[in-house]
RNA sequence: GGCGCAUUGGUGUAGUUGGUUAACACGCUGCCCUCUCAAGGCAGAGAUCACGGGUUCGAGUCCCGUAUGCGCUACCA
């Protein structure tokens, strides 16, 4: 039997990370095991559902490099199947209308309602299952039906025994039926609502392995029911265990803001590898200990067995905009950046270039060699693709911002810099050839002639040259950037001429 | 309220059928390298394995209880 399994998020809003992870296991149990991995929007609350949110789901799916296979399916288009279910499952006594009159429900509170009733019901001794409606006979149900009186549809939960299921991540798991309520299938409007849903629509698309956040955990049971009542056979179950915020509560919008969201990654200039990794490493282990997976290696290596139970903390920093998300996120993309193959990462520049009127057509071709020449050099200390054009700048424009603790500390602390730079900029323009050793070997002789240490001369030019205090060797900047820029940087009067603050 | 699940250093995790000094990665500290910052190398701090009992010669690993967190309990998904 070939594995099927799918990825069914609701399009209310951006893509959460949790959701992305839970997509990506799918998609890694998917290919592992030669099978398919298949995309069902589930848009059954039209209300809240957006054609925005879906695209940004299938967008999302594709940045990370997670192609689905088959038809995408909108849970809405099956609506009339799902009602048709139910009405069969009436006609054969599964399930049936229950006629009470609607309880308006607050959204806001259902948690602090769900108690109150609980604890009221067990003060009066009321069985919480009890509906009057549950043995009504068959004839005057329809009779009432077709009157026009409005019902529910529920499902008839046998009153002993229980459900069981063994859990590929968290064991076996027994829930006795006394514990669980008939559960509404339809509403009184008609609507199918989630549990009748996804379980037809997961017998429909044959799907074999339900892998899924642990929230659902419980539901299970229930729907394990339906797939009995219905005469399907049940897939296996695979739960994940959550992701949450630092402070061990939930991960959302509202409170977190965009570090949940997946599209913020791409955003803020994550390498799509590097993020797919570090989610893979969120509560599953590679066997032999190895981080740092391409995706083949995922594949290869993915067992749901490795799956921890426990939830992990997704530990950013709110309130420090360096460390805006995990540590280890931001670890893994910078490994990535600095260690990819250039041609992979040169696409990924251009684009956050492109974006910031930094690249030139000449990239392509003329000036090809001397991209990647530079991307080398400077990649090495960035940790997103923003750092291209914002560190980088001064790499790709003469129009640069410096940087005022570099300007502080490297320039205006020796009085007799601006001069020193002007003496620099006379020798290396009659240096000949122009390259890295002949760069230093012209600047070490200068400070020997000026009285000076190289290291003086050499922060400074980095300042001048890169606007920056920090980065690589400057025979390096020297060298990439060419004889005319280096000169004509160190000439200018720029950041001599702002204001001290 | 009921039911379920979880609990190993700050974070992510390893710890096979109970057997020595609890391992790895990120982060943190220091040193080396050095023109700066990274990277890299080296060294280090940090865990009475939530707590309390029990079984055992021996428990992070098995059992019971407690606490805490999370989830479900809806005509939400």
């Amino acid at each position: 039997m070939t594995v099927r399994v799918r990825f069914a998020p609701s399009p209310t809003g951006y893509l959460h990370i949790g959701a992305a992870r839970s997509a990506l296991f799918n998609w890694l149990y998917a290919r592992k095991s030669a099978g398919k991995f298949l995309l069902r929007i589930e848009d059954t609350d039209l209300q809240r559902s957006t054609d925005e949110s879906t695209r940004s789901i299938i967008e999302g799916l594709e940045w990370l490099g997670l192609d689905y296979d088959e038809d995408l399916v909108f849970q809405s288009n099956n609506a009339p199947k799902h009602r048709a279910a139910a009405h069969r499952l009436v006609e054969e006594g599964k399930a049936y209308r229950d006629f009470t009159p609607k309880e308006q429900r607050d959204d806001k509170d259902v948690k602090q309602n769900i108690s109150e009733r609980a604890r009221a019901q067990q003060v009066e001794g009321v069985d919480p299952r009890s509906n009057p409606f549950r043995e009504l006979a068959k004839e005057e149900s329809d009779r009432r039906a077709a009157a026009g009186e409005p019902f529910v549809v529920r499902l008839k939960v046998p009153a002993e025994g229980a459900t069981k299921f063994d859990d590929i991540v968290y064991g076996t798991q027994e829930r006795s039926h006394s514990e669980i309520e008939d559960l509404v299938l339809l509403r009184s409007d008609g609507h199918p609502l989630y549990n009748l849903s996804v379980v037809i629509d997961d017998i429909e698309m044959g799907i074999t392995h339900v892998i899924r956040g642990q929230d659902h955990l419980t539901n299970t049971h229930k729907q394990i029911l339906l797939y009995e009542a219905l005469g399907a056979p049940v897939p296996r179950f695979a739960h994940l265990p959550l992701i949450l915020a630092p402070n061990k509560g939930k991960l959302s919008k509202r409170k977190h803001g965009e570090v949940v969201s997946l599209t913020t990654y791409r955003d803020r200039g994550f390498v799509p590898a590097a993020f797919r990794n570090f989610l893979a490493l969120l509560g599953w282990a590679p066997p032999d200990g190895k981080e740092v997976l391409s995706k083949e290696e995922l594949v290869q290596l993915f067992s749901l067995e490795g799956i921890g139970r426990a939830n992990a903390i997704f530990n950013f920093h709110e309130n420090d905009p360096r460390r805006w998300t995990d540590d280890k996120a931001l670890w893994m993309n910078a490994e990535y950046i600095r260690t990819m193959p250039l041609e992979e990462l040169l696409p990924m520049v251009k684009t956050e270039l492109r974006a910031n009127k930094l690249w030139r057509e000449e990239y392509d071709d003329d000036d090809r060699d001397w991209l990647l020449k530079t991307l080398d050099l400077i990649r090495q200390r960035y940790f997103t693709l923003k750092d291209f054009s914002g560190q980088g700048r001064a790499y790709f424009s003469d129009d640069f911002d410096f940087d005022e603790t570099a300007v502080n500390k490297n320039l205006r602390k020796e009085p007799r810099m601006r001069e020193l730079m002007l003496g620099l900029a006379d020798k290396l323009e009659t240096v000949e050839p122009f390259n890295m050793e002949t760069a230093e070997a012209a600047l070490r002789a200068y400070a020997d002639e000026a009285g000076v240490k190289a290291g003086l001369l050499i922060n400074g030019a980095r300042t001048m040259l890169t606007g920056q205090a920090v980065g690589p060797s400057m025979f390096e900047i020297f060298d990439v950037l060419g004889r005319e820029a280096s000169v004509q940087r160190l000439r200018s009067g720029i950041p001599f001429q702002q204001e001290t603050l």
